[in-house]
DNA sequence: CTACTATGTAGGCATTGGCTACATAGAGTG
DNA sequence: CACTCTATGTAGCCAATGCCTACATAGTAG
């Protein structure tokens, strides 16, 4: 009713906000940018303005969800508590987040960002992945963990974690709830941990 | 150059060996119905007769999907070795197929199916992890692994390598190699497995 | 021979992403 | 203030796409 400015004057973040709301409702297919100018009331051609591509668009998307994970899961790693519950909690956080957005989280790890974009999505991508290791490392200094290649546990961990995040984002779980799958994945990777890798005896899968 | 028969004869198996084509090629934002159409000599509306949406040519390809790789899976399964090395292989079975057919592997997982395929589909993409259950169940009845429930547990595996798998066929593990990311996994797993779980003291993150 | 069904064709339609030319605002500068 | 420059938004065009309906052709069953 009341008559807008020619200029939006935050478009950019609109279209982010909005993109967001849009992906969870109605998935990546869903978006459409021309919809996305409407739905804002701006014309078809603005939103070309601030991303030249639809894919820009997608990045900034990924780039913003990744703020917002990394957020949460610094949190969760400043928590009071011992080892182990804090890597509990860091899980907890990063599933949580998977399940609250999956979306977005797909978008996140997507494969086809715009090569300008990946430097920096691939940085802040590892956050967790730090975060994880600072842990262990810790844990691993007060002797609670058995000695061990801390970045390549590290790797490990998030991967595991990263697989029940993907498929609990998914609903891809049958009968078991994603909070009973995070506690045991945790629990079988800090046992793991604890008992340490023993060396191989002979041939242990490492083929040709 | 030879005259086209009015009848195609076999487009449907035509249209989803095309698209597995070119979805690995061009990813699934680059199938197009109308160009599968050209690329084998029908009109545009051909596909249509055989699929009523895009996403059931999809839904069919992941079906195509999971028969290759649980084919594979199960090859894996069954060669001979101790517990721990068959599991290794059938983890690298996984991983290397979801590194050969990475796009392949995100339709199988995909979200948006159709409510008809998804019967089909959530059964058959569980053969992997019956894989995983029968040889964790084998190996504690040997006494090599401690006790514990089977099934979470190979849940936990079988979550645990597909983030291997996803992030290994997205190309986002930046230094380290797939073959020694999986060996590692396999590693912590087994690891964890043969220590078994310990009961939890106090609070284990098992929160509200 | 005559339905009937399966399969393929032809054309239409709304929507989309991306492009170019143009309009408007606001900031800087003389 | 007048002028320019740039950022931002508008309007219209285009090819491509998915899906729809009407029609053509073939093979089959009665």
């Amino acid at each position: 009713m009341t008559d807008q400015p020619y200029h939006h004057g935050k478009l950019r973040e609109a279209l982010v906000a909005r993109a967001r709301e849009v992906i969870e409702e109605a998935g990546v297919e869903g978006l459409s940018l021309r919809q996305l100018a409407r739905d804002l009331g701006v014309s078809h051609a603005a939103p070309g303005k601030h991303f030249r591509d639809k894919q820009a668009l997608l990045d900034a998307l990924a780039l913003d969800g990744f703020r917002s994970m990394n957020a949460r899961i610094t949190e969760a790693s400043e928590a009071a508590g011992d080892h182990r519950s804090r890597f509990v909690r860091i899980a907890r956080a990063y599933v949580d987040f998977a399940v609250a957005h999956p979306v977005l989280l797909a978008v996140m790890h997507s494969t086809k960002h715009h090569p300008d974009a990946s430097n920096e999505l691939r940085s802040i991508g590892e956050d967790g992945m730090t975060v994880a290791r600072a842990i262990i490392a810790e844990a691993q200094e007060a002797g609670e963990l058995a000695p061990g290649d801390r970045e390549l546990l590290a790797l490990v961990c998030f991967v595991s974690l990263h697989g029940a995040a993907v498929l609990a984002a998914g609903n891809l779980l049958d009968g078991t709830s994603i909070g009973a799958l995070t506690v045991a994945t945790t629990d079988l990777l800090w046992a793991g941990m604890v008992a340490g890798i023993p060396a191989p005896r002979g041939a242990s899968g490492i083929g040709p």
